[in-house]
DNA sequence: TTGACTTATATGTCTAGACATATAATCGTA
DNA sequence: TACGATTATATGTCTAGACATATAAGTCAA
């Protein structure tokens, strides 16, 4: 037994040490940050080991790095940050509340027009249009209205969506993808107010949601949340 | 001049050829990717190189390595989103409209109770309250309500409000910040429907942001746009 | 079958060098 | 003064090793 604390790899520890400096403000953003043959002699290793810090770094966005001018402090990034959107059932389940899932109506058909700007493709074959309910303890959670491109996604033809809910479904089959999230405010029509059981005319929360692999549109989501129950969270770093 | 296309570096190309296996599908989550020795075998190189860009794949949570077992395709990550968040001024003048700010009111007061909620902090000394409005091309854009704490940014207490935005003028004057956001929608009642020339009963989006920086609160901030016409847009990678 | 011990192995970290390359700074010239 | 060429230098990438360490897998005993 030791009685030195457990102690970090000495990269980390360099890591650490730049990365506090500049999260307190002692280094500012535009400081130039100790030259990399500064940092080998104050901690006594190779460059290697200081690189690999200040390249994590690098990659991390806290530090810009300049051939012979050094290494600079960024200005913060402060026009993104995380949102965390979980899979509604998941949501659900996470908050320790009964997951209730009902389809409304799956149709099979050719994609009209309005479905092809939906999905944002010049031509489709045939989609899938689905619309569901989600609740959490039998309260209405959220109305989804999903279209999927059955030329990306073929199997969906045949899934049963009675059961599983489809975005539960295709992450389960589509591998990696990138999406599009457009969030904003609509008052509640009369069809939106009867699913999710709140009066016409009361705030909801919109999210619409684009999904593509590698240039190939997968579906397209709407789903709507009653606004004053629901809450998206994001959680951010930096300016 | 040679023939060859400007060629990355050796580890980005491995990289980059990994990255293409996990985002095509071919590997899918929790396919075990060759080991170092076999890609240091495959590219004639040294293990530091592999290593390189294994350690960033990484850092980019697209892999997740385990000593002795190997390195496997990670799951998609896709409970989170990037959300561009900018900074008001600097979103509608990228927009090429005219940006306008008006200070609606501004107090400097003793944390009340609900200043202290707001702030999330048991005691706080002074606090200065701002109400603003934005306009882009001189129609209302957004409503800005917002608290600082003044035992953080004692300057705040004589930043004048009346011409800078307090956004801006904080960015401009508190380094490396967390923040956490909280969207939700409402309808607008009577005060926030004249403020925002929108009827009342018209849906809006809610932004509630509260910045942090090392465990010291900054400013809580509730921004008010109008539902039909703001959007927020996030992207993401994953799932 | 279960649990404890051993071993093999893949990754994690690190070194002391090397050469490449972009570019800030300097110097020289028009 | 302005511009073009040169030089110095910090970072970028890479090598061929080394030892550390966590752990999957195999071994053996209870």
């Amino acid at each position: 037994m030791s009685l030195a604390a457990d102690q970090p790899t000495l990269y980390k520890r360099i890591r650490a040490d730049i990365e506090k400096c500049i999260l307190t403000g002692e280094w500012p953003p535009g400081h130039r940050i100790p030259f990399e043959h500064e940092l080998v002699a104050r901690y006594g290793c190779s460059r290697m080991t200081v690189n690999k810090a200040l390249s994590e770094l690098a990659q991390a966005d806290l530090i810009e790095r300049r051939r012979r001018a050094g290494s600079f402090v960024r200005r913060p990034q402060h026009q993104s940050a995380v949102l965390k959107i979980a899979d509604i059932r998941a949501e659900i389940t996470a908050l320790g509340r009964a997951y209730g899932y009902e389809l409304i109506h799956r149709r099979l058909r050719a994609a009209t027009a309005a479905d092809r700007d939906r999905l944002g493709v010049r031509k489709a074959g045939k989609v899938v249009a689905i619309s569901c309910r989600h609740s959490a303890d039998k309260v209405p959670f959220a109305i989804e209205d999903r279209l999927i491109d059955l030329s990306s996604v073929p199997d969906a033809a045949t899934a049963d969506f009675s059961r599983e809910p489809p975005g539960s479904w295709l992450l389960h089959h589509v591998p990696w993808t990138e999406a599009e999230h457009t969030i904003s405010a609509i008052v509640a029509d009369e069809r939106t107010a009867g699913a999710l059981a709140i009066p016409v005319g009361a705030p909801c929360l919109v999210i619409d949601r684009y999904t593509w692999r590698s240039a190939r549109t997968i579906t397209a989501v709407r789903l709507l949340y009653p606004g004053d129950s629901h809450r998206l969270v994001a959680r951010f770093k930096g300016g």
